[in-house]
DNA sequence: AGAAAAACTGCAACCGGGTTGCGGCAGTAT
DNA sequence: ATACTGCCGCAACCCGGTTGCAGTTTTTCT
């Protein structure tokens, strides 16, 4: 990913712009799918465990990555894709290969939203479904 | 819970009976909500933590209780409802209280399924409400 | 019943993802 | 230049989950 995008994507979200988090953004970017801490870290071997935490962590909180907890017990992180706020874009649906392990982001397909008994007052939805990718069911 | 409840049930599936299956399965069927494996070691203060995660590991291939993942780092556990499989009540609606929490089965409501792309086989849903619940939305 | 095999349990140690304290370094402001 | 603030790497820690092992109990076989 081109070093300037990731620069002015920084910038516009008023994060100070480091090389670190240059690096993260883009290999976040880049990915063609979600990418947890571990896999940063083997992307990014020079980059250290906390200081890559640590950007996440700023980057999730100024919206411009989101994460998502696919139930194999680390969390995947993605670039949002709105404007500003990921409120909606966070519900998009999911999909976990139980063979290869990958998490899957199905953008077009928003998550759906039940009726609740009277009182519960939702924030968030997180909608994943598990079974086998197209790839892996070739095989 | 009845202790000879327990049994019962314990020998329809065809898992032998021993003093701790009775009460981690009692523990279960008394709890109004699900319970991690903590909440289960602070309830038999007794019985070691590895001996809990065994049991439940039994349980769970027999069919006899299924996790859910609440996304909050902590596997969750109930027993199932269905006669034989659980496939179906597994995928029922979950809610996770932010303010308190806890998570809540909502038994009658079955988790949505939306359309994937072609290629994708589905073996079971994972969906989780979060926000905030009647009780301590009322506070 | 008695011996051998299998299953169950508790203890302690381990594992891995996530998190934090701290000291050093870098960039910015005064 | 000096003081301040924020960023980073290292090491250590935390916690839920998991495993190896040894002692005990239960089952199985004769």
């Amino acid at each position: 990913m081109d070093k300037n995008v990731c620069i002015e994507r920084l910038e516009k979200k008023g994060v100070r712009v480091t090389s670190i988090r240059i690096l993260v953004l883009g290999a976040l970017m880049d990915a063609q799918r979600t990418m947890s801490l571990a896999d940063l870290e083997t992307e990014l071997e020079t980059v250290d465990k906390s200081s890559i935490f640590r950007t996440l962590e700023i980057f999730e909180k100024n919206h411009l990555v989101h994460s998502i907890d696919d139930g194999t017990g680390s969390i995947k992180y993605e670039v949002c894709e709105g404007k500003d706020e990921c409120t909606v874009e966070d519900m998009h649906t999911h999909f976990y290969c139980e063979r290869c392990h990958r998490t899957f982001c199905l953008k077009n397909i928003t998550a759906p939203l039940v009726d609740l008994p009277e009182g519960f007052a939702v924030h968030s939805i997180n909608y994943i479904v598990k079974g086998v990718c197209p790839d892996c069911s070739r095989h």
